[in-house]
DNA sequence: CGTCTATTTGAATGTACTCAAAAGCGGTGG
DNA sequence: CCACCGCTTTTGAGTACATTCAAATAGACG
């Protein structure tokens, strides 16, 4: 297993020494993903919080009408798994799956509490990993209300280049909120306008 | 200054001993606000996390065309702040407003990281909180993609029905991301229905 | 009482949706 | 290799939800 990743990436906020590196990497579990695998699905408890080793997935979530809608894509490098359900040891109604071959670092709900317990500077880098998260959530939301689907599309398109060309159209759509045959007209009218 | 509220709103989460929360309290530094006064202003650096001890406030940001959009109402218990210019040391864009006189604890970004160093109890603590808000924040999303406007305002003065007598219908438009005129065509209509 | 801002109302418009159907695309089996 | 199936994408017509603009009304404050 390769943790050079999650190592570096962990290192942006805090430094670790040989045993905290070690023990993380003693507790984390590799799980390989195909493109189209569903890696967790709604209905099951959460167990884990996932690390995006290599690859592109996404996240989504299944509404009472029966209609999907994506919560997040995540590269590598990004942190992905339902906080809710690990809290409060409910049922995920989220759904993860791979947009192409990959691979997630499993970190096990039961370990994260001792890796937090043990070195503190887990807790902090957790700490600072969700408020970022908060912020950019905070930033979609925002995004979402002060801008027209035409150019949530633009802007999706120049901050993920990458997963546009994994995750089908569909997807794109529901992630920026809008239905696929609206998409279809946005990209027919970008271009004709190119 | 009575910090019973943010005691015991604290040990929901962690339990703290005399020392913590006296260390807690010393640091803590209480800021009154009227109706209307604005506590944190748009442009200033994000100096305090604040705690909602008593009233109700709110923050909001505006967009490069001029136009407000109000992110979160905060009651009693609530932790208010811009993660953002508080970790990255930028001017904030969000301003945060009295809704009725009230009172606000600030904990200062020096202090926090003090505190976070000195206990680490409170550095879980915030981890949780943050992980919550992100909870609400992921909500809202959801919240705002598959409902009807109709429906989200239904959904917030059940929410919030203290807030609604405070806020005026501009502002609960603005939150709801809709024109204040749209805002009331629904309530004619749901008075009409009623 | 006059001024300022918030709210209501109405008409016209626009953005995004639904429904329906056609076209494109990848895989599978004969 | 091609025909067929299932799924995604495109296209078009009609519609609904929400907006803009404009003006009238109501409330708050000095």
């Amino acid at each position: 297993m390769n943790c050079d990743t999650i190592i570096s990436n962990i290192s942006k906020v805090v430094q670790l020494n040989q045993n905290e590196a070690e023990f993380l990497e003693s507790i984390l579990i590799s799980r390989p993903f195909k493109q189209g695998e569903v890696i967790v699905k709604n209905g099951e408890p959460a167990r884990y919080l996932m690390f995006v080793n290599s690859g592109f997935l996404m996240t989504y979530f299944t509404d009472k009408g029966g209609a999907d809608h994506v919560i997040q894509f995540a590269s590598e490098g990004w942190w992905v798994g339902d906080i809710h359900s690990l809290s409060k040891e409910t049922h995920t109604q989220f759904t993860t799956k791979g947009l192409c071959d990959g691979e997630v670092l499993l970190l096990p709900r039961s370990a994260q509490n001792q890796l937090f317990e043990v070195y503190a500077k887990f807790e902090h880098y957790f700490r600072i990993t969700f408020q970022n998260s908060l912020l950019r959530q905070q930033f979609r939301f925002i995004e979402t209300y002060s801008q027209s689907a035409e150019e949530r599309y633009q802007a999706f398109i120049a901050a993920y280049p990458k997963i546009e060309q994994y995750a089908p159209q569909k997807q794109i759509a529901s992630y920026l909120g809008i239905t696929p045959q609206f998409l279809s007209k946005i990209r027919k009218k970008l271009a004709e306008e190119a």
